[in-house]
DNA sequence: AGTCTAAAACGGAATGGTTCCGGATTCTGG
DNA sequence: CCAGAATCCGGAACCATTCCGTTTTAGACT
Protein backbone atom coordinates (compact mmCIF):
# COMPACT_ATOMS: atom_id res chain seq x y z
CA UNK A 1 0.00 0.00 0.00
CA UNK A 2 1.54 2.99 -1.03
CA UNK A 3 1.70 6.56 1.52
CA UNK A 4 -0.97 8.58 -0.98
CA UNK A 5 -3.37 5.55 -1.17
CA UNK A 6 -3.37 5.67 2.56
CA UNK A 7 -3.55 9.65 3.21
CA UNK A 8 -6.44 10.06 0.23
CA UNK A 9 -8.13 6.46 2.56
CA UNK A 10 -7.77 8.97 5.21
CA UNK A 11 -9.26 12.57 4.12
CA UNK A 12 -12.57 10.26 2.56
CA UNK A 13 -13.21 9.37 5.69
CA UNK A 14 -12.75 13.21 7.28
CA UNK A 15 -9.84 12.27 9.29
CA UNK A 16 -7.04 15.15 9.54
CA UNK A 17 -3.70 14.90 7.67
CA UNK A 18 -1.26 15.31 11.01
CA UNK A 19 2.57 15.87 11.12
CA UNK A 20 2.53 12.87 13.14
CA UNK A 21 0.26 10.41 11.13
CA UNK A 22 2.26 11.34 8.12
CA UNK A 23 5.66 10.02 10.16
CA UNK A 24 3.50 6.58 10.99
CA UNK A 25 2.18 5.84 8.06
CA UNK A 26 5.72 6.46 6.18
CA UNK A 27 7.46 4.05 8.78
CA UNK A 28 3.95 1.74 7.66
CA UNK A 29 5.08 1.94 3.95
CA UNK A 30 8.78 1.49 4.38
CA UNK A 31 8.47 -1.11 7.02
CA UNK A 32 5.25 -2.47 6.67
CA UNK A 33 6.25 -5.83 5.47
CA UNK A 34 8.24 -6.02 9.22
CA UNK A 35 4.93 -6.78 10.63
CA UNK A 36 6.22 -3.73 13.11
CA UNK A 37 5.28 -3.44 16.73
CA UNK A 38 4.28 -0.14 18.72
CA UNK A 39 7.48 0.40 19.80
CA UNK A 40 9.02 0.07 16.70
CA UNK A 41 6.63 2.32 15.25
CA UNK A 42 7.04 4.65 17.59
CA UNK A 43 10.87 4.99 17.44
CA UNK A 44 11.10 4.94 13.89
CA UNK A 45 8.46 7.75 13.47
CA UNK A 46 9.49 9.91 16.49
CA UNK A 47 12.62 10.60 14.03
CA UNK A 48 10.53 12.10 11.60
CA UNK A 49 8.40 13.82 14.08
CA UNK A 50 10.34 14.50 17.13
CA UNK A 51 7.36 15.44 19.51
CA UNK A 52 5.56 12.23 18.90
CA UNK A 53 4.41 10.40 22.10
CA UNK A 54 3.54 6.81 22.38
CA UNK A 55 0.09 7.44 23.45
CA UNK A 56 -0.51 9.35 20.27
CA UNK A 57 1.48 6.23 18.23
CA UNK A 58 -1.25 3.77 20.04
CA UNK A 59 -4.15 6.35 19.31
CA UNK A 60 -3.25 6.47 15.20
CA UNK A 61 -2.61 2.68 15.06
CA UNK A 62 -6.32 2.34 16.34
CA UNK A 63 -7.77 4.37 13.90
CA UNK A 64 -5.74 3.19 11.25
CA UNK A 65 -7.21 0.03 12.22
CA UNK A 66 -10.82 1.48 12.69
CA UNK A 67 -10.47 2.51 8.87
CA UNK A 68 -9.30 -0.58 7.42
CA UNK A 69 -5.87 0.71 6.22
CA UNK A 70 -3.81 -1.96 8.93
CA UNK A 71 -4.80 -5.02 10.72
CA UNK A 72 -3.64 -6.04 14.18
CA UNK A 73 -2.09 -9.34 14.99
CA UNK A 74 -2.52 -10.08 18.76
CA UNK A 75 -0.48 -11.61 21.14
CA UNK A 76 -0.07 -11.86 24.28
CA UNK A 77 3.49 -11.72 26.48
CA UNK A 78 4.68 -9.94 23.14
CA UNK A 79 4.28 -7.15 21.77
CA UNK A 80 1.41 -6.45 19.11
CA UNK A 81 2.55 -7.01 15.63
CA UNK A 82 0.56 -4.67 12.75
CA UNK A 83 0.28 -5.60 9.11
CA UNK A 84 -0.82 -3.69 5.89
CA UNK A 85 -1.43 -6.70 4.03
CA UNK A 86 -5.04 -7.13 3.90
CA UNK A 87 -5.15 -10.14 1.44
CA UNK A 88 -6.19 -13.58 2.96
CA UNK A 89 -2.86 -15.42 4.02
CA UNK A 90 -1.35 -17.31 6.56
CA UNK A 91 1.22 -15.57 8.85
CA UNK A 92 4.03 -17.35 9.65
CA UNK A 93 5.10 -16.33 13.04
CA UNK A 94 9.18 -17.20 14.01
CA UNK A 95 8.98 -18.38 17.68
CA UNK A 96 12.71 -17.62 18.06
CA UNK A 97 12.92 -14.50 16.15
CA UNK A 98 9.62 -13.21 15.78
CA UNK A 99 10.18 -12.78 11.97
CA UNK A 100 6.77 -12.61 10.52
CA UNK A 101 6.92 -14.09 7.13
CA UNK A 102 3.00 -13.93 4.49
CA UNK A 103 2.59 -16.53 3.29
CA UNK A 104 -0.18 -16.77 -0.02
CA UNK A 105 -1.86 -20.12 0.32
CA UNK A 106 -5.78 -20.35 -0.50
CA UNK A 107 -7.98 -20.99 2.47
CA UNK A 108 -11.17 -22.58 1.14
CA UNK A 109 -13.80 -22.93 3.91
CA UNK A 110 -17.08 -21.96 3.33
CA UNK A 111 -18.58 -19.15 5.34
CA UNK A 112 -22.23 -20.31 4.35
CA UNK A 113 -21.51 -23.42 5.12
CA UNK A 114 -20.34 -21.82 8.90
CA UNK A 115 -23.46 -20.12 9.10
CA UNK A 116 -25.46 -22.76 8.32
CA UNK A 117 -24.06 -25.09 10.43
CA UNK A 118 -23.18 -23.07 13.92
CA UNK A 119 -25.01 -19.58 13.33
CA UNK A 120 -21.75 -17.93 13.26
CA UNK A 121 -21.26 -15.00 11.05
CA UNK A 122 -17.90 -14.26 10.10
CA UNK A 123 -16.25 -11.08 10.39
CA UNK A 124 -12.52 -11.43 10.23
CA UNK A 125 -10.32 -14.23 10.89
CA UNK A 126 -7.08 -15.34 12.12
CA UNK A 127 -4.18 -17.83 10.01
CA UNK A 128 -1.37 -18.68 12.07
CA UNK A 129 1.36 -21.15 11.53
CA UNK A 130 4.15 -21.06 14.62
CA UNK A 131 7.80 -22.40 14.56
CA UNK A 132 10.84 -21.43 13.09
CA UNK A 133 12.35 -19.58 10.39
CA UNK A 134 14.85 -20.50 7.80
CA UNK A 135 17.47 -18.47 9.42
CA UNK A 136 16.82 -19.69 12.63
CA UNK A 137 16.91 -23.41 12.20
CA UNK A 138 20.63 -22.21 10.37
CA UNK A 139 21.52 -20.66 13.89
CA UNK A 140 19.13 -22.94 16.43
CA UNK A 141 22.07 -23.86 18.65
CA UNK A 142 23.68 -20.32 18.58
CA UNK A 143 23.18 -18.09 21.15
CA UNK A 144 20.81 -15.33 21.16
CA UNK A 145 18.19 -15.14 18.32
CA UNK A 146 18.43 -12.00 16.21
CA UNK A 147 14.85 -10.49 16.66
CA UNK A 148 14.01 -7.46 18.72
CA UNK A 149 10.59 -8.18 20.01
CA UNK A 150 9.36 -10.19 23.83
CA UNK A 151 7.51 -8.69 25.42
CA UNK A 152 7.78 -10.14 29.66
CA UNK A 153 10.43 -13.12 30.72
CA UNK A 154 10.86 -16.65 29.40
CA UNK B 1 -10.48 -36.10 27.03
CA UNK B 2 -11.31 -37.95 30.58
CA UNK B 3 -9.93 -37.29 33.64
CA UNK B 4 -8.32 -40.76 33.83
CA UNK B 5 -6.37 -40.30 30.54
CA UNK B 6 -4.81 -37.30 31.59
CA UNK B 7 -3.78 -38.17 34.92
CA UNK B 8 -1.97 -41.18 33.27
CA UNK B 9 -0.15 -38.54 31.21
CA UNK B 10 1.07 -36.75 34.13
CA UNK B 11 1.75 -39.67 35.50
CA UNK B 12 4.20 -41.04 32.39
CA UNK B 13 5.69 -37.63 33.20
CA UNK B 14 6.85 -38.12 36.41
CA UNK B 15 4.45 -35.43 37.95
CA UNK B 16 3.22 -35.48 41.19
CA UNK B 17 -0.64 -35.82 41.43
CA UNK B 18 -1.76 -33.58 43.82
CA UNK B 19 -5.11 -32.02 44.95
CA UNK B 20 -4.84 -28.49 43.23
CA UNK B 21 -3.74 -30.43 40.29
CA UNK B 22 -6.77 -33.26 40.64
CA UNK B 23 -9.21 -30.06 40.97
CA UNK B 24 -8.00 -27.69 37.83
CA UNK B 25 -8.31 -31.19 35.94
CA UNK B 26 -12.07 -31.36 37.40
CA UNK B 27 -12.62 -28.43 35.73
CA UNK B 28 -10.99 -28.89 32.70
CA UNK B 29 -12.98 -32.00 31.72
CA UNK B 30 -16.26 -30.49 33.11
CA UNK B 31 -15.83 -27.28 31.41
CA UNK B 32 -13.27 -27.60 28.37
CA UNK B 33 -15.23 -27.05 25.76
CA UNK B 34 -16.21 -23.31 26.88
CA UNK B 35 -12.80 -22.65 26.37
CA UNK B 36 -12.10 -21.20 29.91
CA UNK B 37 -9.76 -18.83 30.80
CA UNK B 38 -7.26 -18.54 33.93
CA UNK B 39 -10.01 -16.71 36.27
CA UNK B 40 -12.79 -19.35 35.28
CA UNK B 41 -10.44 -22.25 36.16
CA UNK B 42 -9.39 -20.32 39.09
CA UNK B 43 -12.65 -19.76 40.52
CA UNK B 44 -14.23 -23.28 39.57
CA UNK B 45 -11.18 -25.06 40.72
CA UNK B 46 -11.53 -23.84 44.16
CA UNK B 47 -14.42 -25.00 44.89
CA UNK B 48 -12.71 -28.44 45.50
CA UNK B 49 -9.73 -27.24 47.10
CA UNK B 50 -9.91 -24.11 48.75
CA UNK B 51 -6.33 -23.15 49.63
CA UNK B 52 -6.29 -22.88 46.08
CA UNK B 53 -4.12 -19.74 44.85
CA UNK B 54 -4.16 -17.78 41.21
CA UNK B 55 -0.29 -18.36 41.04
CA UNK B 56 -0.59 -21.97 41.17
CA UNK B 57 -3.24 -21.95 38.75
CA UNK B 58 -1.58 -20.59 36.27
CA UNK B 59 1.77 -22.91 37.07
CA UNK B 60 -0.50 -25.73 36.28
CA UNK B 61 -1.59 -24.11 33.34
CA UNK B 62 1.58 -24.35 31.91
CA UNK B 63 2.23 -27.50 33.01
CA UNK B 64 -0.47 -29.15 31.17
CA UNK B 65 0.29 -27.03 28.38
CA UNK B 66 4.03 -28.29 28.06
CA UNK B 67 3.06 -31.44 28.77
CA UNK B 68 0.87 -31.32 25.61
CA UNK B 69 -2.27 -31.36 27.48
CA UNK B 70 -4.32 -28.25 26.56
CA UNK B 71 -3.65 -25.68 24.22
CA UNK B 72 -3.35 -21.54 24.89
CA UNK B 73 -5.45 -19.61 23.05
CA UNK B 74 -3.68 -16.56 23.28
CA UNK B 75 -5.57 -12.60 23.60
CA UNK B 76 -4.10 -8.83 24.20
CA UNK B 77 -6.96 -6.90 26.16
CA UNK B 78 -8.81 -10.07 26.79
CA UNK B 79 -8.74 -12.95 28.90
CA UNK B 80 -6.15 -15.97 27.58
CA UNK B 81 -8.16 -19.10 26.70
CA UNK B 82 -7.10 -22.82 26.73
CA UNK B 83 -8.61 -25.57 24.86
CA UNK B 84 -8.26 -29.36 25.52
CA UNK B 85 -9.23 -30.18 22.08
CA UNK B 86 -5.89 -30.95 19.89
CA UNK B 87 -7.32 -31.81 17.24
CA UNK B 88 -6.59 -29.18 13.97
CA UNK B 89 -10.14 -27.24 13.64
CA UNK B 90 -11.02 -23.73 13.49
CA UNK B 91 -12.24 -21.77 16.35
CA UNK B 92 -14.90 -19.62 15.45
CA UNK B 93 -14.71 -16.72 18.66
CA UNK B 94 -17.73 -14.67 19.19
CA UNK B 95 -16.68 -10.76 19.34
CA UNK B 96 -19.76 -10.19 21.55
CA UNK B 97 -19.75 -12.28 23.89
CA UNK B 98 -16.41 -14.28 23.88
CA UNK B 99 -18.20 -17.86 23.20
CA UNK B 100 -15.54 -20.06 21.77
CA UNK B 101 -16.71 -22.92 18.87
CA UNK B 102 -14.70 -25.68 17.73
CA UNK B 103 -15.56 -25.92 13.60
CA UNK B 104 -14.11 -28.81 12.51
CA UNK B 105 -13.05 -28.00 8.63
CA UNK B 106 -10.48 -30.26 6.39
CA UNK B 107 -7.87 -27.00 6.25
CA UNK B 108 -5.20 -28.62 3.67
CA UNK B 109 -2.14 -26.33 3.47
CA UNK B 110 1.13 -28.63 2.93
CA UNK B 111 3.64 -28.08 5.41
CA UNK B 112 6.29 -29.73 3.10
CA UNK B 113 4.73 -26.85 0.62
CA UNK B 114 5.65 -24.27 3.27
CA UNK B 115 9.08 -25.32 3.83
CA UNK B 116 10.35 -25.71 0.69
CA UNK B 117 9.32 -22.32 -0.17
CA UNK B 118 9.94 -20.42 2.58
CA UNK B 119 12.45 -22.57 4.76
CA UNK B 120 10.01 -22.08 7.53
CA UNK B 121 9.08 -25.07 9.83
CA UNK B 122 5.78 -25.58 11.32
CA UNK B 123 5.14 -26.78 15.10
CA UNK B 124 1.61 -25.25 15.66
CA UNK B 125 -0.92 -23.18 14.41
CA UNK B 126 -4.10 -21.40 15.18
CA UNK B 127 -7.05 -21.01 13.00
CA UNK B 128 -9.30 -18.37 14.31
CA UNK B 129 -12.73 -16.72 13.02
CA UNK B 130 -13.95 -13.83 14.78
CA UNK B 131 -17.65 -12.35 14.07
CA UNK B 132 -21.01 -13.28 16.25
CA UNK B 133 -22.50 -16.32 17.28
CA UNK B 134 -25.85 -17.36 16.78
CA UNK B 135 -27.51 -16.11 20.06
CA UNK B 136 -25.33 -12.73 19.96
CA UNK B 137 -26.85 -12.01 16.52
CA UNK B 138 -30.67 -12.84 17.25
CA UNK B 139 -29.64 -10.42 20.33
CA UNK B 140 -27.59 -7.57 18.73
CA UNK B 141 -30.07 -4.61 19.85
CA UNK B 142 -30.22 -5.88 23.37
CA UNK B 143 -28.25 -4.31 26.32
CA UNK B 144 -25.34 -6.86 27.50
CA UNK B 145 -24.15 -9.65 26.19
CA UNK B 146 -23.99 -12.95 28.24
CA UNK B 147 -20.56 -13.66 28.24
CA UNK B 148 -17.87 -13.25 31.13
CA UNK B 149 -14.64 -12.25 29.93
CA UNK B 150 -13.23 -9.16 29.03
CA UNK B 151 -9.91 -7.75 29.74
CA UNK B 152 -9.26 -4.00 29.51
CA UNK B 153 -12.15 -1.86 28.49
CA UNK B 154 -14.01 -1.14 25.12
C1' DA C 1 -3.88 36.56 7.52
C1' DG C 2 -6.95 36.01 11.69
C1' DT C 3 -10.62 33.44 14.31
C1' DC C 4 -13.04 29.66 15.86
C1' DT C 5 -13.98 24.80 17.01
C1' DA C 6 -13.51 20.15 16.88
C1' DA C 7 -9.96 16.95 16.25
C1' DA C 8 -5.67 15.51 17.51
C1' DA C 9 -1.49 15.29 20.35
C1' DC C 10 0.81 15.14 24.60
C1' DG C 11 2.74 13.43 29.25
C1' DG C 12 2.01 10.95 32.91
C1' DA C 13 -0.63 8.12 35.76
C1' DA C 14 -3.50 3.96 35.94
C1' DT C 15 -4.76 -0.70 34.42
C1' DG C 16 -4.82 -5.66 34.95
C1' DG C 17 -3.76 -10.33 33.35
C1' DT C 18 0.24 -12.66 34.02
C1' DT C 19 4.74 -13.74 35.96
C1' DC C 20 8.20 -13.70 39.46
C1' DC C 21 10.03 -14.36 44.10
C1' DG C 22 11.02 -16.21 48.70
C1' DG C 23 9.41 -18.93 51.99
C1' DA C 24 6.11 -22.65 53.68
C1' DT C 25 4.12 -27.07 52.72
C1' DT C 26 3.61 -31.55 50.74
C1' DC C 27 5.02 -35.53 48.24
C1' DT C 28 8.11 -39.50 47.37
C1' DG C 29 11.84 -42.76 47.67
C1' DG C 30 14.85 -44.98 50.87
C1' DC D 1 10.61 -41.36 59.87
C1' DC D 2 13.92 -38.32 57.09
C1' DA D 3 15.95 -35.60 53.46
C1' DG D 4 15.57 -33.57 49.17
C1' DA D 5 12.74 -32.32 45.60
C1' DA D 6 8.52 -30.83 43.85
C1' DT D 7 4.78 -28.10 44.56
C1' DC D 8 2.09 -24.49 46.56
C1' DC D 9 1.15 -20.01 48.33
C1' DG D 10 0.59 -14.77 48.82
C1' DG D 11 2.07 -10.70 47.48
C1' DA D 12 4.96 -7.79 44.87
C1' DA D 13 6.56 -6.74 40.24
C1' DC D 14 5.98 -6.46 35.30
C1' DC D 15 4.92 -3.87 31.17
C1' DA D 16 2.34 -3.17 26.85
C1' DT D 17 -1.53 -0.74 26.54
C1' DT D 18 -5.18 2.47 27.85
C1' DC D 19 -7.05 6.43 30.10
C1' DC D 20 -7.35 11.31 31.48
C1' DG D 21 -6.89 16.29 31.71
C1' DT D 22 -4.70 19.71 29.31
C1' DT D 23 -2.49 21.91 25.40
C1' DT D 24 -1.80 22.27 20.54
C1' DT D 25 -3.12 22.02 15.76
C1' DA D 26 -5.74 21.34 11.37
C1' DG D 27 -9.08 22.93 8.48
C1' DA D 28 -13.11 25.72 7.33
C1' DC D 29 -14.92 30.03 7.18
C1' DT D 30 -14.51 34.75 7.50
Amino acid sequence: MTKEAIIERLKEKGLNITSPRLAIIDVLVEDGHFHPGASHIYREAKKRHRSLSLSTTYATIHEFIRHGIIKALEFDGKENRFEGNLDEHINLICERCGKIIDYKAPISVDRLDVAKTTGFVITSNRWEYYGYCRDCIKNLNSATPTGELRKRHS
